[in-house]
DNA sequence: CGCCCTTTGAAGGAC
DNA sequence: GTCCTTCAAAGGGCG
């Protein structure tokens, strides 16, 4: 691994743009924010909030910090120029082994010279029960969970941690710079992000419901990944997925251990698998955040739950955020070491998001053709 | 059953 | 270079 710290400091994007981004009124700004999250969800609980005093908030943050929106670019661009030379050493790993657990080399993060020992808030800080590098297996998380993610029941069943390296070891042949590079510091270890006020408002020992919240399904199902989910090289990954769409998705993926009668299924179906979109940063946030904000509201709805989440991305600090740019630039980078070819066009008419096959095509330009009508009306009512 | 909602970010095409 | 569109996750809501 290349020394970082050298270029490691000014990959983030430079500490004169972290300034601009985190203005005086951060801290302020915080406070505020979860002040805000704690009236609307009063509001989001009963139904989709009407956050247009929000949304103005919020279009007057973005104004002030125009700088934010550049930043994921220049950070980009200062990651990538980076990581091109780490890549060689840090991702060249022939096999695949355990896709996401690549990702977490610490002194790679931009400012593993702080958090190693100050982690204020640790992106992959999965809790307990969760290696933070699930976070990196985001292909879905429900596999070992015996009941709904939400279910507080099952908040007890702490149960992944030290079998995240044994199974992964068991399924992948890790490579010494693997897992071996995780460090407790950067772990389960690490201070939540937000100690004291739940995304709901009302106060609650972080540690305990919080992180048992997402340490319950979160698994690196991944490393269970079966044939369709399996790189045509050989190598398995979590990106790979039938082409059937979510709700099939779900059941392949659970039917890796227990429905093997769908796997009869699919072998009538020859599917070529559908290899996803590698997540972005916020989807990467979501993804761990989402079981918090679930079990401390009660929240089941996901447009309500994105709209939380979309405001605490906000309220993160740019520091924050950094990581989770940093876990999706190389996110992105193993898959495209993994799938040179694969565009993101591809999965435009492979028809994820709904049934696959040709009558998705056709769904496709419908939806397409939605799309731009609600943009158009969008408009109209923008002009009025 | 399947799309919608809701969020941000990335990517690719069109101009 | 800028703008627009689509997809990525998620799961209740709804037609």
């Amino acid at each position: 691994m290349p020394q970082l710290s050298s270029g490691g400091g000014d990959d983030l994007g430079a500490n004169d743009e972290m300034i601009s981004f985190k203005d005086e009124g951060e801290q302020e700004e915080k406070i505020q924010e979860n002040a805000f999250t704690e009236r609307d969800l009063a509001d989001l609980k009963s139904s989709l909030v009407n956050e247009s005093e929000i949304n103005q908030r919020e279009a007057v943050r973005r104004g002030q910090q125009g700088e934010q929106r550049v930043f994921p670019d220049k950070q980009r661009e200062h990651l990538d120029g980076v990581s091109k030379q780490q890549d060689g050493g840090m991702y060249k790993s022939p096999a695949y082994p355990g896709y996401p657990f690549l990702m977490l080399p610490d002194p790679y993060l931009p400012n593993s010279s702080v958090s190693p020992s100050s982690n204020k808030v640790s992106v992959v800080q999965q809790s307990h029960g969760m290696h933070p590098l699930t976070s990196l297996l985001p292909y879905s998380n429900d596999h070992f969970s015996p009941s709904p993610p939400h279910l507080p029941t099952d908040m007890s069943q702490k149960t992944g941690v030290h079998r995240q390296s044994q199974d992964l070891s068991g399924y992948y042949s890790l490579p010494p710079g693997g897992v071996g590079q995780i460090t407790p510091s950067m772990s389960w270890q690490s201070q939540p992000v937000y100690p004291a006020l739940s995304p709901c408002g009302f106060r609650q020992p972080y540690s305990s419901s919080l992180s048992s919240a997402s340490s319950y399904s979160r698994f690196p199902h991944s490393l269970m990944l079966g044939p369709s989910g399996v790189h045509p090289t050989g190598i398995p990954h979590p990106a790979i997925v039938p082409p059937s769409g979510k709700q099939e998705h779900e059941q392949y993926d659970r039917s890796m251990y227990m429905k093997p009668q769908v796997e009869v299924k699919r072998e009538k179906e020859p599917k070529k698998p559908v290899i996803k979109k590698p997540l972005n940063a916020f989807m990467l946030y979501m993804k761990e955040m989402r079981a918090k904000v679930i079990a401390e509201c009660t929240l089941k709805e996901s447009a309500a739950i994105n709209q939380i989440l979309g405001r605490r991305w906000h309220a993160l600090t740019r520091e924050e955020q950094a990581k989770y740019y940093e876990l999706a630039r190389k996110e992105r980078q193993l898959h495209m070491q993994l799938y040179p070819t694969w565009s993101a066009r591809d999965n435009y008419e492979a028809g994820l998001s709904g049934v696959a096959g040709e009558k998705n095509k056709a769904d496709w330009g419908k939806k397409k053709r939605r799309k731009r009508e609600k943009q158009q009306d969008s408009n109209a009512d923008n002009s009025l």
